[in-house]
DNA sequence: TGCCACTTGACACCGAGTGCCATATTATTA
DNA sequence: TAATAATATGGCACTCGGTGTCAAGTGGCA
């Protein structure tokens, strides 16, 4: 079923990889506005502009994660469960999510500390978040209350995100998260009347 | 009182607003991307390199409003009445705010306008909400309950703030607010114990 | 093998932002 | 009022992120 990769799909990956090693690597060593994007494709070994075709931005190469993740949120909230109420949809993605975090936290806090450490990249990470905000506001229909109800989660999300990454990821991410949204409940829109 | 302005400071501040207006202008007519720092100041009738006396960058000549409501909002939040629960003085804050939104609506909705033209805006203003997020929180109590709820506050905040600039600045801004600032209420922390 | 499509590197270019220094303008003191 | 100190300005050169272009290289395929 997996699409046979031709090689030069590979060595695309390969370059791919080796750009996102070679700057996750430089950033950490040395804070990412004091890295230049010459070194990082020097690094990796590919010309400076052929990074541009692999990124947008010097942004991109270290969001990348976070864009992947995206898109798995997206596809959990496409496949509600049978007579699952949306917020209930909602919820169960963002711990699914919160899961994620956890098993991979090492790499988590390293990313953010990262991004914290550099103005840009923050507000990028906000406008990222505004695309998390987004899929839920469509899970739970689309009307104001449930862009007012995707708002909240976001920015509770956000909290608890950052007290568990605070804690240096020893506080129990999923628990927190739950209560949290717990919270929320009262705020998300009404069930549609059973048919 | 009030402190005498010098004639240098009377310059400088009329140099501040030539930009400001200079650019505001621009922007409007041409969008934030399509014009260029040489542009505003050759408009402003200064160099270059005075623009970036005034503004550390072509984002800032934009947001300062922005800046100045900010400073406000902590004014007020600063200003609690006598026995007012915060939430309460929260709620107060943000239809002050509101208020003052719907008195300058036509400059509100142009800048705006112009924020939502161009990505860079729109993250660097997200990340200005995360500063009146930081006011609330501390109005609040800074605990991790305040933290959730000003968060929710804010992200509820921008979505109210969105429908009415969509709706052309049409709708009941303080009444959509106070509606959703309800919501709210059952998030806010919990009272401390009267003495 | 040879042709086609795609990928790469090199170069030139633009705009944002910064450091530096010489000059001009305002404030201060004699 | 004149001299001097303080500060604002302009010009220049430079770095870095990002883009367009084109010639050369490399893989896919008949």
């Amino acid at each position: 079923m997996e699409q046979e990769l031709s090689l030069r799909d590979k060595k695309k990956a390969a370059v791919r990889e080796a750009l996102i090693d070679a700057a996750l690597r430089l950033f950490r060593a040395r804070g990412f506005d004091a890295v230049t994007i010459d070194e990082i494709a020097a690094a990796a070994e590919v010309s400076r502009r052929s990074f541009f075709r692999y990124f947008p931005t010097k942004e991109a190469v270290l969001l990348e994660r976070r864009h992947e993740q995206l898109a798995s949120f997206r596809t959990l909230l496409a496949a509600p469960r049978k007579g699952e109420a949306p917020f209930a949809l909602v919820r169960r993605a963002c711990l699914a999510l919160a899961a994620e975090y956890v098993a991979r936290r090492k790499q988590i806090l390293e990313e953010r500390t990262i991004v914290a450490a550099a103005p840009s990249l923050v507000a990028r990470d906000l406008e990222l978040d505004r695309a998390f905000e987004g899929a839920i506001e469509e899970a739970l229909g689309g009307t104001r209350r449930a862009r007012i109800c995707a708002a909240a989660t976001i920015g509770v999300t956000r909290v608890v995100l950052e007290d568990w990454a605070n804690s240096g990821a020893r506080s129990d991410l999923l628990a927190l998260g739950g209560e949290a949204l717990d919270l929320l409940e009262p705020l998300a829109p009404a069930r549609r009347a059973a048919s």
